[in-house]
DNA sequence: TAGGACTGGGGTAATTGGGGTG
DNA sequence: CGTGTCCCAATTACCCCAGTCC
């Protein structure tokens, strides 16, 4: 079980939806897209310009 | 795949906001946060700094 | 290609945090 | 000692619509 130590800056993580990231905090998209502008979250892009979290992050700050 | 390490303390819980669990003891918000502010309650932080409650811990002092 | 669902923006109301005071 | 209330600043929610996803 290792999977939430060695990496934070790779790309081999599960990635989660606004919509998915703003029900576990119980807020609404439109914050977590503020707190991705913030600087708060590293989203990863897709090239279309939308944003996907990694679950590794979220699962961390939500605690 | 696990994502919430089998803790009962930690993520895998509705979340709810001051209000609903002002409404639900009959108090104000303030008075919620209070309780929060004492360790009376365990809540989880949105990236802003605000509260979110978790529902089971709620429905367990509401007995 | 068409279509429904979701997301990224922006603007404006509502909620929350914190301190201080009855 | 616990709670309700008033204040202010910060954060968040809800509204719109154009663009993206699947």
């Amino acid at each position: 079980m290792r999977w939430g130590q060695d990496r934070m800056d790779n790309d081999n993580d599960q990635l989660m939806t606004p919509a998915e990231v703003a029900e576990a905090f119980r807020v609404d998209t439109a914050t977590v897209t503020r707190w991705a502008r913030a600087g708060l979250l590293n989203p990863v892009f897709t090239l279309g310009g939308h944003r996907r979290y990694r679950a590794s992050e979220i699962s961390d700050r939500l605690r």
